[in-house]
This record gives C-alpha cells, structure tokens and sequence, in this order.
DNA sequence: TGGCGGCGTTAAGAACGCGTCAAGATCACC
DNA sequence: GGTGATCTTGACGCGTTCTTAACGCCGCCA
C-alpha cells in the first residue's frame, strides 16, 4: 500500500486529499507546518510527499532541501496561482513535479501515480522506448523507424538528461548547468536552439512535440 | 554472499547503506576515506565497489585509478547533483555505473544486481566475425580473405579495446586510456593515426568504413 | 491596443574535430 | 652497430558543430 504524506496547512484542502486518496487506498499522513513535516518525514517514511509551498513557518523550498538531504522520495508541490518563481525554486531544489492551486482531483492522482512509478522500478537495462524513437543509454544510441539517428555531442547530452529525469520537469538552470557546465545558466538560447534540433531530429511533427515537451516558464519534460 | 566494500565519509549514507544492504543479505566493508578505502580493497576483496565520489583525502577517479591497476571488481560511483564531468570523469577512468544523489534505494541495489550480474559471466566469445574480417580474442589473430592480417602491437590493443565493447561507443579518452596509458587522455592524435591504419588494413574501403565507425565528436565504435 | 517577455526559427562566422600525409625518433632484432 | 619496423609528432585541408545574433510569433498584462 502506498503511503503518501501531506504537508498543509489549509483545512479544506487537507480533508479533500484525505478524503479521496483514502478512498483509492493510499495510506495517508499529514502535518500542517514545515517543521513538523520534516519530522513526520524521518517517521513516517512515505513514498511519496505532497507538499503545499506556502507554510505558516518556513519556506517551501527549505522542507524540500531538509528532505532531499538524505532521501529521493518523490515530492509533489502544491502552489498557489502565479508563484511562478517559487515553483522554478522548489524544482531547482529537487521537487519532482508541481499542481498549480485550484487543482482537479484527478490531474493530483494523475500526478501522483507517475511519481510514484517513476520512484520504484529502477531501469535495469538503459533503454527508454517512446512509439516514435528509441534511446539506449549505454550504446549512447538513438534508433528511429529502424535506423540510427545522428546526434552531436551536445544534442546527446541534453537528451540523455531528458531522458535521465523521464516524465519529470527539468528546469532551464538545471539543463545548461549539466550540458554547459555552471557559468551557462542564464543562457536560455542555446536551449532553444539545441531543443529544436532535437525536435527536428526525432518528433515526427516537429512543431508539435510529443516527447520533448516545453513547459513555459519552466523548463522542458521528456514524455516516453 | 556477495561481497560489498562502501566508501564514504558521509555517516547517514553510510548508516542507510550498511542497513539496507545487510538486510539484502549483503556482506558489507566500509572505509570512510580514498586511503583506507584502497587499503580495504585490497584486504576484502569484495565482489563490488559502491564510491562516494566527494571523499576528503583524494579525488574519486584517483580511487578509481588505484583499483583500476589491478582488478576488474564493479565500481559504482555516488556524485551530487550536476557533477557532470565528474561523472565522465569517473566513467573515463573505469566506473561501471553511477547513481545520483540523493537516490532512492530500491535503484541503487538494482544497478548493484545489474553491475554483479554483468561481472560474473566471465570471458565472452573469444571470436567475433564481420562480413569482411575475423578476430581471434584468444589467438590475438585477425584473418582477411582466409589469410593472416599483421597488426603490430598498438593497432592490436586498439582493436580488442574496440571489440570488446562491441557495438558499443567507446568514447576518446577511455580508448587512450586502455591503449596507451591514463596520461596520454588527451592525445586525440593517436587514435585518428591507427584508426586509419586499422581501416586500412581492414576495411575493403577505407574511406567508407563499414565496421570501425568514428562517432563525430564522441568516440569510436565496432559494428560486427 | 500596444508593450513585453518567452519561445521557436533561421542564418552566418568562428571554432573545432577528423582524416591524411610525412618526417623524425625510437625500438627490436640480428 | 646497422637495419627495418614501429611509434610519435606536427601540419594541413575540409567538413561539421558550436556560438551568437536577429527576427517573428504568441500569450499575457497594463
């Protein structure tokens, strides 16, 4: 049974999550402030931890840090409308995913269910396959309708890095930091460029990803 | 029971490690720094390696140098986030795998099963065949049109390096560092002088390569 | 409606990597 | 000590890749 914890501490909110994912068999905990999640964190040990930004106490991205200092449980940001930058913060820090406030129901449990599965299956063989393309990390290989498609070092970087955090959202800082090295952090052009060579080599529409997918604001998300 | 030796100076990895691992029915070594940690390796002999790459005495490839001069024991390499070159560092200097911290650890022990499991099948097919030429791992002998082909000594190292990763991008650096040594990684020189004179000893048109492919940017590969 | 910021696209010069050749240095063997 | 093979090193041309800037488009907001 998966054991998901709450960090909130708006009440209405909190009694909808218990409520519904109670009803769909998860184990639920909660806490209503960062300190005392943190220490229901080490308690309770969950598999996954769905964390609202704005706490009474401390910032968000403190409980973030605080937690990815000794585990990679998924965490799951819950944040209000238009904290655009708290939530580039809170995945710089290590969240995994975020739902903007209002939230649907199920687009949380959509959410939920991809952390989780994205946590537990660890991939033995290194080789992710979407219906378009195919990427073997250990070959460093990339096979499209049969053939091998070829990439430049840098275009197989950022795709191994895509790849590497499937399903997840990849901030712009964190791509040219891994790609480009520290000091390219800011510049979000060679992103551009490099996303739409990738895109021009492996979607089938280039102008309408359906694997390399831009969040705006944001970053970019490999879909398999 | 397989045998795991963990160096780390970070005591809740440790302690997380040794917890896990013992209840896998691992037997665990720990060392906390590169110096004693060389030293345990030799002592135990365990089957593989888990290595924190942010050790307080010496760098990690140094670690991974030293064993590396007398066993091919599995290592799989710890990094903090966005160490990229590090992590090719590491892997440059002959580390199986790595695993990002902070990581969850049902993905560790996969790649520590994964990593066991590809070391203990011992030698592979001592001879690998092409459309044009074979290659005698054991008789160190490469025939052409039913007849003995000379390789001197360099061209020989080359080609088994290449062969044995079979299929395989091989990148620069390890390809310099298996054949002429771990201070020659940045003679680019001499990989594009013997490729040349292995294609022209091999290949039925050297100008257009069909088994020794150059991997534009990134490193050689062996197509069978 | 006009301005603004973020994203996608394109193009062009600069920088780099690869293949090739050849000459000098070194080694192995007689 | 001589001789041939092998290894090292440098230079050149060419094609590819990287970098950078400019432009257009779209959505958001005043």
């Amino acid at each position: 049974m998966t054991r998901v914890l709450v960090i909130d501490d708006e009440a209405p909110i909190l009694r909808a999550l218990r409520i519904n994912l109670t009803a769909r068999k998860y184990e639920v905990a909660v806490a209503t402030d960062g300190a005392s999640g943190l220490a229901a964190m080490a308690r309770e040990r969950p598999d996954v931890l769905i964390l609202d930004l704005g706490l009474p106490d401390m910032d968000g991205t403190e409980v973030i840090k605080g937690v990815r200092g000794w585990t990679s449980t998924p965490i799951i940001v819950l944040s209000a409308w238009g904290q655009e930058s708290a939530k580039v913060a809170a995945l710089d820090a290590g969240a995994d995913d975020y739902v903007t406030k209002p939230f649907g129901m199920d687009e949380l449990l959509a959410r939920l269910r991809a952390a989780v599965r994205r946590a537990s299956p660890a991939p033995d063989e290194p080789v992710v396959a979407t219906a378009d393309f195919t990427v073997d990390l250990a070959d460093k290989r990339v096979t499209r309708d049969g053939g091998d498609v070829r990439l430049t070092p840098t275009e197989w970087q950022l795709l191994e890095v895509l790849v590497r955090n499937a399903d997840r959202l990849v901030t712009q800082r964190q791509l040219l930091q891994e790609v480009w090295g520290p000091e390219y952090q800011t510049e979000g052009n060679y992103l551009r460029v490099y996303v739409a060579q990738l895109r021009r080599k492996l979607e089938p529409d280039p102008s309408r990803p359906r694997h390399l997918l831009t969040e705006p604001g944001m970053g970019y998300r490999f879909r398999p």
